[in-house]
DNA sequence: TAGATTGTTAATCGATTAACAATC
DNA sequence: TAGATTGTTAATCGATTAACAATC
């Protein structure tokens, strides 16, 4: 039964359950039946269903497939689509901003900046803006989103433009830890942590 | 003084480290010093140091900047260069081969595959194949590691195919968890996760 | 009733943090 | 010596897993 606070971790495997939920074609699936395909412990997936379900479990039957997607639904956002802008658009930025798939995440990219443009252009529909424009794009649009997709180097400072100007929440792909205000979330895409791992392991 | 494991978050901090390491001029850098540039607590800093440099820190003045970069590239392998392929060259597979950065890391994509390629051809200097030649091209030149950047629907099969020519690490862009045999690492790099908790943190 | 599945309470595990003695 | 910093041992915290009673 839907508790008020869900751990990192659950919200992790959300995305996967909702998938996993929206091809299967049962009336009711069961923790079991979940775990069992991602490789999960069971218990595990009982109780992150537990802490997200509107409508308890029940016993022989498991959970209602389409009340559970609904929840899952709500709380990940989707269907209410979150607004967010882009700062850098290099070859990364460009990858995000042309994804498809966000769309059905509810994320929806309304703008790009970059240094190196200087007026107004657009990019598959999406337009492009100089730096100068950040805050007021921002501002108007009351956008809590920035992805930042700068280098290292610039990372900092281009978060600091986009918490001054009111954005909530940053996912930030430079290789570096960015400091914010403490209301403020900051996800980090490291692609050297994932290849620290990665090395390591083939290394042994 | 240098353990045999390394815990995941040990393993994902150390590229900072290595950053900062790289960029200070002083002889000597302390846990102290490094926790507060990071924000991270102390100790924590003092345990990861202290498990992977082969020289002890010394009281009073902290860690040989030199020694300890040279500990840390040799265990995240950089200098050692890994080879990687990437199978779907679509926006984000381009990016990523696209992107000068991973030389630094000690990694070089030297091959893509795509279902759309029919012949040979090449991007940046990197050669595109069909997929047919995939087992070839990674048993011939011994690569380990493989990159997914196909849609979700066909990364099983492609995981599959890469293990089945003799590939020893994963990584998975695509948003599924895969299904690999015990001694195959797989590092998921899943948006919809990233998603997941910023899209939480944004409805509160 | 028997059996599958739920939800809950307790045990385990891994990582972080606190406390503190050792050292230069 | 005093003080900064180390390394180590114990306490805490969060997440996972085990054990088990409740239910349809």
């Amino acid at each position: 039964m839907a508790s008020n606070s869900l751990s990192f971790q659950t919200l992790q495997r959300l995305p996967y359950y909702l998938d996993y939920l929206r091809e299967v074609e049962t009336e009711n699936v069961s923790s079991t039946v979940i775990a069992a395909e991602f490789g999960l412990h069971e218990v595990q997936v009982r109780k992150d269903l537990a802490s997200v379900s509107k409508l308890a479990g029940r016993p022989r039957k498991g959970f209602d497939t389409q009340s559970l997607i609904r929840d899952i639904e709500e709380i990940l956002g989707y269907g209410h689509v979150d607004e967010a802008v882009i700062v850098g658009v290099g070859h990364l930025g460009m990858a995000l901003a042309n994804y498809a798939g966000f769309g059905k995440y509810g994320l929806r990219i309304v703008a790009g900046f970059d240094t190196r443009i200087t007026q107004e252009e657009s990019l598959n529909e999406m337009p492009l803006y100089p730096m100068e424009e950040l805050e007021s794009v921002i501002s108007e649009r009351k956008i809590r989103l920035g992805i930042i997709t700068v280098d290292g180097a610039n990372a900092q400072a281009v978060c600091d433009q986009l918490v001054a100007a009111g954005i909530k929440a940053v996912w930030n792909f430079a290789p570096v830890i960015l400091q914010v205000p403490e209301d403020i979330i900051v996800q980090n895409e490291n692609m050297a942590c994932a290849l620290a791992i990665l090395s390591h392991h083939l290394r042994k």
